[in-house]
DNA sequence: AACGTTCCCGTGAACGTTCACGAGCCGCCC
DNA sequence: GGGCGGCTCGTGAACGTTCACGGGAACGTT
């Protein structure tokens, strides 16, 4: 007499709205009349089964809109693994290339990947950590918060720092080789007849990030007339951030000749507020950017750019993430870095 | 005398590899030599608990690297859900942007969200579905498939589509006004004196898509002299794709004088072997896109676009997935439809 | 001295599934 | 007619956690 079980269509009238109680395996087997065993290995189809039994569960499984509870299910039976992807803006079409290395690798080791868009905002990546240390197993990331902060909110998960150098944090990391980089840059703007280099820096904090560090290192080993106040900071990672920083760095420094810019976005903004101040691109003014974006390719003049294999970088982190979980030794050194390739376009 | 406890550290030696059983709260509990509900009330910092033995707790659960188990935890509290994002390509600057307006909705409602890029293999869209019935509680996303095959894959889950028009398809979906769109777009071109207009079209199928229609449609309503013979399927989404079609329309009508692209990636192409073939955009060539990517307004000419809200068109799908939940009837009609807005810049 | 409060802590039960085992039934062969 | 093997199906137990209780100790109040 329990006839009136919930059916799955939606019922609009039913008052009050709201879910029912899921259906169990138990609803199902009563409805069925059979064990839940059976059940179970109707669902499953797991073979020690009647055909026309297994039909009629499906049947009573169907009207009853029964779906097997993934949390009971991953209870007893082992071996799902979620990892979490912390990415700080999906608009900037760097992020979601890393991101595609990340989904590629973990998908190629049966793992699920829950991604988390930080917009940006410091704070969120807290707010990220804590719901994903009680949803995965392990994170991977980009995150500016210290590794106190952050170990404080992952409660023993597992983390994979991007974009972080080995030597910059405790946790595993893999990173970008950004002297390397720099090295080849440089050598081009230097090699093309350029000594004031200026620079479009993006990082948001006072402590100079890699990428500045690696530049002023060029700019002393090739005894450029170039220092601090030669770079100037873009709080945006975007283009209409690059168009700002430049309109800053013409104002502080006008006798520039090469700018290098901390992304390609800045630098493909650096260009349109040359050419708007009136400077050829790359006659007046040679521009070079850093990640190699498609994009890239695509604007006018085609931007010079210190190529990253973004996808590369997601594929590392992933394997980093299996070695932690191994407890294995998670790579170090040139293993886990991406070396940026200079392209050589027309910009610069 | 179970003081071998597996420690976190990586103990690269402990030959064999692999993973220890994970410590459970039990482990903890009498390491601490205490009961499991104190452990539970440590970890999840309720009250009714001495600060000391908390600490305690607290101690003996990093020395066995304890985590809770989500499966255990999920199991007995109610409300974690679980959203499956399937997505083309996410080197498409279309869609990280809809992803986010996906993560956006669902992060405010306490969701999460599985992201799979199905990297235009229509084929890893059942592996896509067949994983995700299993592990996510709905899906939204883009699908090539029929709905029938959709619906043998996702056992019972809630589906949202992706621009497959409410229409189109039995399940719930969120769609693009295209016709509306290329009313617009038709008319602005008509309107500027173009009348042999192609398009390059992105359907893989042979079956023309929404906006291959419409601009038949159009087409017909303006009496323009155009016919299926104008349109080139670009069977990639890409501005090579494009560069691509726009070297087949040239070829099968040299007469063009304005050209739609199903996409602006596509009509970037376009721009490219039209002035590879030196014809100046716009002037010997009008070019308009469809999505509005914010590359755009990057390339020159700045392209002349029908512009969507791909945000919105995520967060929408996140409330219809919210409807489907709750029983209620699913958004159809225009609020579920985002309609495109024609924005002039300089290609057309 | 009895009683109420507050603070801390532990004990069954429940969540929904799968696993390991065993039982009944049927047919067949010796 | 007894035994044996192959199907089909059901029964406890276990997975790891939280919830709803209840209990004891310490302290104060009347």
């Amino acid at each position: 007499m329990w006839a009136d079980n919930e059916q799955r269509a939606p019922r609009g009238d039913e008052s009050g709205g709201g879910l029912r109680r899921r259906a169990t395996i138990h609803d199902v087997a009563r409805l069925a009349g059979v064990s839940r065993q059976t059940v179970s290995r109707a669902v499953n189809d797991k073979g020690e089964i009647d055909p026309a039994t297994k039909e009629r569960v499906l049947e009573a499984a169907r009207m009853l809109d029964y779906r097997p509870s993934r949390f009971a299910r991953g209870l007893v039976r082992k071996g799902t693994v979620t990892a979490g992807l912390v990415i700080p803006d999906l608009m900037n079409p760097f992020f979601p290339e890393v991101a595609a290395g990340v989904l590629e690798a973990a998908e190629q080791r049966g793992w699920q990947v829950v991604v988390w868009d930080i917009r940006t905002d410091d704070g969120r990546e807290r707010e990220a950590l804590d719901v994903l240390s009680h949803q995965a197993d392990a994170v991977v990331g980009y995150f500016k918060n210290d590794d106190d902060v952050l170990a404080r909110h992952l409660g023993g998960m597992p983390l994979v720092l991007l974009e972080r150098g080995p030597q910059q944090t405790r946790f595993a990391a893999v990173g970008i080789d950004a002297a390397a980089g720099l090295e080849q840059g440089i050598a081009h703007l230097v090699r093309t007849g350029h000594r004031r280099i200026g620079m479009l820096d993006g990082d948001r904090l006072d402590a100079p990030g890699p990428r500045r560090e690696a530049f002023l290192a060029e700019a002393r080993r090739h005894r450029l007339p170039v220092d601090g106040s030669w770079v100037v900071k873009c709080p945006e990672h975007s283009v209409a951030g690059g168009e700002a920083g430049m309109e800053r760095l013409l104002a502080a420094r006008p006798e520039v000749t090469a700018v290098f810019g901390f992304n390609d976005l800045i630098a493909i903004g650096a260009i349109r507020t040359a050419r708007r101040h009136g400077r050829q691109v790359p006659g007046d003014l040679a521009v070079m950017g850093f990640d190699g974006l498609s994009l890239g390719e695509l604007v006018e003049p085609a931007l010079t750019t210190l190529h990253l294999d973004k996808r590369r970088l997601g594929r590392l982190a992933v394997e980093q993430v299996a070695r932690l979980r191994a407890g294995e030794e998670p790579l170090t050194g040139a293993d886990a870095w991406v070396i940026p390739e200079l392209v050589v376009r027309t910009s610069a």
